[in-house]
DNA sequence: TGTACATCAGTGAACGCGCGTTCACTGATGTAC
DNA sequence: TGTACATCAGTGAACGCGCGTTCACTGATGTAC
């Protein structure tokens, strides 16, 4: 998908040239606009969210969003992007402070990790996991942090996979195995069994199924409510649903 | 939870007294106001949905709506009901065409039925298994048909497990078997064995984490997108999770 | 079968509110000489 | 260091639109005698 052609850079301004007052005020109000814009998010949800609203919130007169945002779906995009850089940096710092740990310890300590982020900031996780949008069509820039969260759980597994922890992967169709054919042929480093990637992506698709069932109420009345409990309750979604991919 | 405590009946008029041409009108511009509801809901998403389109789409003026429905809160309930109700019908008529089959098959037939139900429907779909609705708080009335789809996978597991289709149910932790106890002590005829339960409700939503990744856009450039193998890809899912459950 | 009254569906105007976006403008900050 | 010009942030008014809900009303349909 050619993400990361060249050398990360930051694309907004010239490299040199040191910060002047307003560059600093600038950068401060646009970080006072996004949190306003993360707490009306958490209020009425994405399909409401209100540039008028968010003025009001920072102080300024509803026009003057638009020096720092040039459209309400711009706004939507940016937060998104920063809700996908949340829950893969989540997931990353999880994998890194468990490294030396055995591949279902890592495997464990990432889904909690990724189930925290989410109990903490469930419209952030709404905005990305949930309905999309309606009449917002999400642009490519998404895809790249998007990746990052998925990116974690492949490479446990493919290193599971490369020292021998995964004993039997298990066996799926060859027609399910031929969906994956386009993506493994785009994914230049990808060489792995393709029924391991089918149950990968089960098991991927699967807890977070099981955190959305959470958060939305599917399981109010269902499971016992208090956070240990819940907490318990995922922990036994992590061992079965890693049965699946042969941890 | 007391539902179905009196035998059913239409709780809208006194049962006798024929319908008269009034009723029967009422009848039906109260399914053209659905209809038009269902449409919107397709076009706008939950939280735009509006009384005074819907009212346009019908031909009446917006205050005339209220004749039918109450407020748009209730109109919102009355769509819930009736996609809980669709979905859970859909999963019965799938378990009853296959009523003789082996365990793993009706298994397959249902989750195949749900899907395919989710697919046709999709906004439906988001409106019950999506995001909530930001500031819309779901009434009990939609406690009753939110279950009508889970019963079904209840009802071939529980016969599995009667008949020693399933040979080892897998075992979970005693802290997360404890987390289903309040909901066993309420359903009476509920005794099946606890670590069988979590796993049912780990396969339960990790199917619907599937199928709303496949709806909302997760697995688009990483499985194939034709129809057909979408569906391989979704049935191997669905034989991955069902060893969960010892299927 | 015919009339008097009650019920109901639908109208149209109004209340009070919100929204995204554009535009000409003032005044402060930054840059080049 | 000082001035002239360019850039930018923020203002306030406006455009044109949408919404849920209430209310007094007209006219048609249903019911009881």
């Amino acid at each position: 998908m050619g993400v990361m052609a060249s050398p990360p850079r930051s694309s907004a301004a010239p490299p040199t040239r040191p910060p002047t007052a307003r560059d600093r005020a600038r950068a401060e109000i646009t970080a006072e606009i996004m949190t306003a814009a993360r707490e009306q998010l958490a209020e009425v949800g994405p399909g409401s969210l209100s540039l008028r609203a968010i003025a009001r919130e920072v102080g300024m007169v509803s026009s003057a969003i638009y020096r720092y945002v040039p459209s309400r779906d711009a706004l939507l995009t940016r937060l998104i992007i920063e809700a996908y850089d949340a829950i893969g940096a989540a997931a990353e710092d999880a994998q890194a402070s468990v490294a030396a740990a055995s591949a279902p310890e890592q495997f464990r300590a990432v889904w909690r990790a990724i189930r925290a982020w989410a109990l903490t900031n469930p419209h952030q996780y709404a905005l990305i996991y949930g309905s999309p949008v309606p009449g917002y069509r999400a642009p490519v820039d998404t895809v790249a942090p998007a990746t990052r969260l998925p990116q974690v759980l492949l490479n446990i597994l493919a290193a599971a996979g490369a020292d021998g922890t995964i004993a039997a992967p298990p066996v799926v169709s060859e027609a399910a195995q031929r969906t994956l054919d386009p993506m493994v042929e785009s994914v230049p480093d990808l060489d792995a069994d393709r029924s391991a990637l089918v149950a990968a992506i089960t098991t991927w698709a699967a807890l977070f199924g099981a955190i959305s069932f959470e958060l939305f109420g599917h399981i109010h009345n269902v499971v016992a409510s208090e956070p240990e409990s819940r907490a318990a309750f995922f922990d036994a979604q992590i061992d079965l649903v890693a049965r699946l991919v042969g941890l």
